[in-house]
DNA sequence: TCTGCAAAAAGTGTATACAGTTTTTGGCTT
DNA sequence: AAGCCAAAAACTGTATACACTTTTTGCAGA
């Protein structure tokens, strides 16, 4: 087994789980409990659980354990401004190096962010529209972005459940629609501009001003 | 003790120790030997050997331990790529919402630059020349920035040791220098192409193309 | 002297043990 | 019935043990 391999697989499951909701902010992930449904020893749940740590998923308190993470609205307005600041550049590149190809795989993408929508498939569609930046980022052929904005976005997975008041995520799609015109257009100005409007779109959707909305109460209840 | 304060000043130690170039790329880093000099069991050296590698700065391979990174040319690029993008916006905001406070701390930073050029003090150089934009992102006061780039700046300590041909690094102080002058005449255009500029001309100033300059020397000699 | 190989040493990967802390439980008092 | 305290259980933090792999050592043969 790979030096990283096994511990890997339990960052990645683990990840999947906060991303996908399936995992709330605040429970409490006891090690011991994750060995044993992971069939391993809490020495490489630890190694995870740390790992998850540095990607912020997940806070560990002195004596007390690991819990899923909370973020604030102050953090969750940080993230985004890194976003913004990130995707606005990768937009301008993409637009002024993507191949056909490229182009092409983020028009499918979009099909399929419609399709999701139009059968109310919920789940799929919110991972659907985070894939589409992380996507993107991985067609640029810089995976030092690539990883720096899927940790980003993982986070805002988790921000976006805690802060989310109306369904306001559903004009994503149409706004990655937009987008991608744009690019088709190559018109970098435009598409750049949209993708900003887009981030700050999502983010004015959220309500980071109210004060711990149901984090203590979900972590009591875990 | 903190879950994380043991495990922490480890990884502390040595992310310094390899920033400092007092560990060379490519060097074995023995888990034993470092829980005997850290006075801990390997348990915790583990801890922080998988820490730093998600920051890059060292690579686990499977049965055979840790060493210190050689990140490749590409990789280079590819890093540079993203301070670009990252500190082209964050010196925008600079400009506009800086405080004179703010200023004035990063003025005697360059000061200070410029005190250790003057007087030859190589290692306090360097040290300075990186803090430079990691202060910026501090005073910008958005912390998650903060550590995305300090993390990109700590990777570039080790591709300047690899990839350093002249020691073009010694313009970087006037290159601030400037970058500051325009921040002062609130000349955000000016500012910004001046921080792109100084990150490409450091780019530049390496030979990222020679294949294997001196990694695999390094490693035999480890 | 150099090469090859087997035994020994050193090192990694995972599990387990154990001390100390936090949380839960259950009964006792008011 | 509600609140409080002590004992028990559960959990975290660190060290150690052990199997397995890689590297080194040292000797035999050419």
């Amino acid at each position: 087994m790979d030096t990283t391999t096994a511990t890997r697989s339990i960052v990645d499951a683990l990840t999947k789980a906060i991303v996908e909701h399936r995992l709330h902010p605040g429970s409490k992930l006891a090690e011991q409990k994750l060995a044993d449904h992971f069939g391993v020893s809490r020495t490489l749940v630890r190694q995870a659980l740390f790992q998850l740590v540095q990607k912020r998923l997940i806070r560990m308190e002195p004596a007390r354990g690991a819990f899923v993470a909370t973020p604030s609205g102050e953090e969750a307005r940080q993230v985004f401004a890194v976003r913004r600041m990130l995707e606005a550049e990768m937009t301008r590149n993409f637009v002024r190096n993507a191949t056909k190809t490229q182009i092409q795989a983020l028009q499918e993408h979009v099909a399929q962010e419609k399709a999701a929508v139009q059968r109310g498939d919920v789940a799929g569609r919110t991972d659907l529209l985070g894939d589409f930046h992380v996507r993107m980022a991985e067609l640029m052929g810089n995976p030092v972005l690539g990883q720096i904005l899927g940790e980003l976005i993982s986070r805002c997975s988790l921000i976006t459940l805690m802060y989310q008041s109306d369904n306001a995520a559903e004009h994503s799609a149409e706004d990655h629609a937009a987008i991608l015109k744009a690019i088709v257009a190559k018109d970098e100005t435009l598409a750049v501009q949209l993708m900003e409007d887009h981030l700050s779109h999502v983010e004015a959707s959220l309500t980071l001003d109210r004060k711990l909305p149901n984090s203590d109460i979900a972590m009591a209840l875990a």
